[in-house]
DNA sequence: AAAAATGAAAATCAAAGAAAGTCAAACTTT
DNA sequence: AAAGTTTGACTTTCTTTGATTTTCATTTTT
């Protein structure tokens, strides 16, 4: 235990908690924990997926930056979120999405925005990867959608 | 936001918000901001484009100027449609985005839903085709659009 | 009055700088 | 041995800076 990618993973829940998400320079996280800039990527990679409700967004050069984003801690939102798994059809997608908007999660217009951008036809790739990338690409919106409070 | 680029942007927007225009000399902007006068070049090029509708009109010499506009397009989801083409980059997708949220055709939170379904991170793919598969989708979205509304 | 010189802008372009991403080799733990 | 971690060299993207060029208006010269 107690190796560096523990200690540094903790450290960005930590930072991370109360707002539900965290804007941090790479280089200096790296310089703070005395390690190579690419061990934040790792870290990132092995811990931050979307798989366990995170979203990241970056930026290079001049006032670059790197952003995490958790979604809500509550189970709900993390059933959902499980219940995608590594392939999704575009049944599927359109039966959770009529749930969410029947709990009033999302609109109506949202939905039909959503199923327009990750419909079979939008997402041209044979059939096994289409819907791995379905299911990656529905999971960073549920993120999205459950964003924690802000 | 800490870099200079971005800060410009921002004084530049503010200012042309209730004309829906503006006109400055470069020199002093490049003044009032301590940056190279070519700064507010790199700034108009990378951030008042086309996509994002704005059209630019200078003249140099003495009395010399730039002016930017904001043009209000009748349907601009139909010209953007044209203009996304085989290949869409994250970065470019942003810029039409935040144009559509500007021309009030979408609203920020589903600008940030299709942002999240088309992120770079969504779409776990090789580069090429990621961008590929990005213009695909993208104008899927952009369709939708366009029935929405009339 | 036309031509030439001067100076005041803006445009261009390339080099340098800043920051993040990638990938594979070396090392550690299980 | 396999899986997980650490490190570093190299790449890509975005920003900043500065030197040089082009364009326009005004003034001076012929």
């Amino acid at each position: 235990m107690a190796n560096i990618s523990d200690i540094i993973e903790q450290f960005i829940l930590d930072t991370m908690e109360d707002s539900g998400s965290i804007e941090i320079s790479r280089n200096s996280l790296a310089d703070y924990f005395n390690c190579a800039p690419s061990q934040i990527n790792y870290v990132l990679d092995t811990r931050f997926t979307l798989d366990r409700g995170f979203s990241k967004e970056s930026k290079r050069g001049g006032g670059g930056f790197i952003k995490i984003t958790h979604m809500k801690e509550d189970d709900a939102t993390m059933v959902i979120l499980d219940s995608v798994g590594e392939e999704l059809s575009y049944q599927r997608m359109d039966q959770i999405l009529k749930r969410l908007c029947q709990e009033k999660i999302i609109k109506n217009r949202e939905l039909e925005l959503i199923k327009s951008a990750l419909s079979d036809e939008a997402l041209s790739l044979p059939l096994i990867m289409r819907d791995k990338l379905r299911a990656n690409a529905f999971k960073s919106v549920l993120i999205e959608l459950m964003k924690g409070d802000k």
